[in-house]
DNA sequence: GGATCCATGTAACGGGTTACATGATTCG
DNA sequence: CGAATCATGTAACCCGTTACATGGATCC
């Protein structure tokens, strides 16, 4: 057993990549190869978050060595033989209790959310909304501290602050608006 | 001398941070101390990068060890004593190069840019103007891969792709478009 | 005959975070 | 009297990337 259960079956904490690893294999229906899962990858979640091709396999094995997936060996001619994995029920209840788990959730740009929002599917839509409405107001409390610093970077009167610091705060605000005006329909979608 | 001198005085490769942390030190008129500059930090490009705060503690003596800044300690009664760190020659000649630089950008995500144009005083118009149109392509091309991937995200006849896929996906459009009119407010800024 | 696809992995490095440590002074 | 402010740093850890390694089969 490596390292990290605690207990018998306490909860696991595993890391980014491995939940988002165990989210697709929890989507699939069939088990699936290293290799497979890359391309998947790069055709689906890639947009929000793609890990580093060996990453892939370094973490497969890992999951396997925790009780969270299997590991079949399959032989192939003509090409060389792969590994095939498949999720386990502890790797579902993983996934699930991560999805379901409220962030502390202070940085919303890392978008943890994203990620469990692509994974809905497997989630809990209460606790899915409840997450949802947090980046929301998490976005929205800072677009209110960048819109109350706007004057201040504005401010080339004092001669210190210049207009780049007024650009970039610019930025900011675009930023936060578009989260929050997305979370906002996200939200209206969901409650239908 | 600690590392990553190439001979003489070559081109020196920095961190982000340590550039970061050195276009900070270029902006002020005087010698700043550890303390002192990660309040700077909060209350300034806080809000588009912020290191942890031992990191700045880590980060200043390297400077000074490459020979881009430069110590001073400072005796005060009724208070610990402080260093206060103040840019080199060569320290401005580092961060000009920097600002200046094209960045690969296959990645905007990680907002080099942003950070280069807070600093824009130091740079140089040009470059800038150069990379902030790198940027916007960059986004323009992704926010194109992504209106292209709308419809087999909302394919929901073929049963396998979900409302959640293309609920994320909305997410990379709505900042991609964010990011894309901004940098064009922003390119016709530079221009007066 | 050279690139590309299939397929999986190890080792080293790197950048950064968290936790820990210390200690006087001032403010409420 | 306790909390916050000033002020700086070390050590351990963590997650992830890059570089390296291998090798047959197929496509152009």
């Amino acid at each position: 057993m490596t390292g990290r259960t605690i207990g018998a079956r306490t909860t696991v904490r595993l890391t980014l990549t491995e939940y988002a690893v165990l989210g697709l294999l929890g989507g699939l229906a069939r088990p699936i190869s290293g290799y497979d899962l890359r391309k998947l990858i790069e055709s689906s979640v890639g947009f929000i978050w793609q890990p580093s091709k060996t990453q892939v396999y370094v973490v497969l094995p890992r999951l396997v060595g925790m009780g969270l997936a299997t590991r079949r060996e399959v032989e192939q001619r003509d090409r060389p033989d792969k590994q095939l994995y498949r999720i386990t029920p502890r790797g579902r209840s993983a996934v699930r209790a991560w999805l379901d788990a409220d962030e502390d959730s202070s940085d919303p740009d890392r978008s943890i959310l994203l990620l469990k929002l692509f994974f809905g599917a497997q989630a809990d839509r209460q606790a899915l909304v409840r997450q949802l409405i947090a980046f929301r107001d998490a976005y929205a409390s800072r677009l209110a501290v960048y819109r109350s610093m706007r004057p201040a970077a504005a401010d080339t009167a004092a001669g210190a602050s210049d207009e780049f610091t007024a650009l970039t705060l610019n930025y900011g605000i675009a930023r936060a608006r578009a989260a929050v005006d997305w979370a906002n329909a996200a939200l209206k979608e969901l409650d239908r």
